[in-house]
DNA sequence: ATATTAAAGACTCTTAATATCTATAATATA
DNA sequence: TATATTATAGATATTAAGAGTCTTTAATAT
């Protein structure tokens, strides 16, 4: 059980789309060559990231992504969200009335869930600006 | 990122195992039908679980499988270290000093271990045979 | 009209999880 | 001691998900 390497990549993303002047778009190839990255694979999951909301697109000429307007909360569990999916890290098939093991594994995921929400890019990025 | 069935598997058999008398043996079959699994798959998940020092297994007629003398103090996390391993969910490659990415990521990660660290199989063992 | 850029779909490649089968070693007991 | 029983280990096969590429289409600026 791992992080994906698309989540690595959108967080780095989404920072650095955070320290980019208001209302400037950054195209992929320039998003990709900083991670090293085919445009196209990256292309996928900033559509992923478009789709959620956290950014907007904009195609043709001088177009690109930029943060969305709902900047100031974006947090890293959103990112997660965005790319992983929101669902449980452990499912039974099962679902017995009121499981007990159900109910630990899921209890002990929301204490890491609610860290992820409550960690908000922006500080994150202006703390590394200010590096 | 999902557990894997391994886990479910796991946390089941280690409950059953806590609710056998003192001493007495579990063999793999009997495990596997009760969770309707081929023997041979979870003799697999066993002997991640008995590497571990979770469970003690003895081979031969009126062998088996059971809970090792640490029973009172064997942890949710413990199950899920001997089977998905203790690595980080998130781990980047490149590991740049002081990286806040990081940072929050493991924290967070931190925040559910230790959830899970403070769960003992026996409680949930002995909450299951009450009901 | 042209160049630029995101989105979408089809596709390939790689890896990890899931699962089976067989052979071997250890143990109880008849 | 011989036999049945049971865990362990290794080889192998199957499946599913992640990672990545390529090509076509649609939207936009100039
Ligand atoms: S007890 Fe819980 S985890 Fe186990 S099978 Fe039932 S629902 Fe699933
Ligand atoms: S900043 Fe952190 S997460 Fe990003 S590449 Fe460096 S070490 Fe990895």
């Amino acid at each position: 059980m791992k992080y994906s390497n698309a989540t690595n990549y959108a967080l780095h993303t989404m920072v650095h789309l955070m320290l980019q002047p208001e209302r400037s778009s950054v195209g992929v190839q320039e998003l990709a060559q900083m991670q090293d990255l085919s445009p196209t694979y990256l292309s996928k999951i900033l559509t992923k990231l478009t789709k959620a909301g956290l950014i907007e697109s904009t195609p043709g000429a001088k177009g690109g992504y930029k943060i969305s307007r709902t900047k100031h909360n974006i947090s890293f569990l959103d990112v997660i969200y965005a790319v992983e999916g929101d669902t449980n890290l452990f499912e039974c098939s099962i679902h017995h009335e009121g499981c007990l093991i159900e109910n630990v594994m899921t209890q002990a995921e929301e204490n890491m869930k609610s860290e992820l929400e409550s960690k908000l890019l922006i500080d994150i990025a202006k703390k590394a600006e200010s590096k």
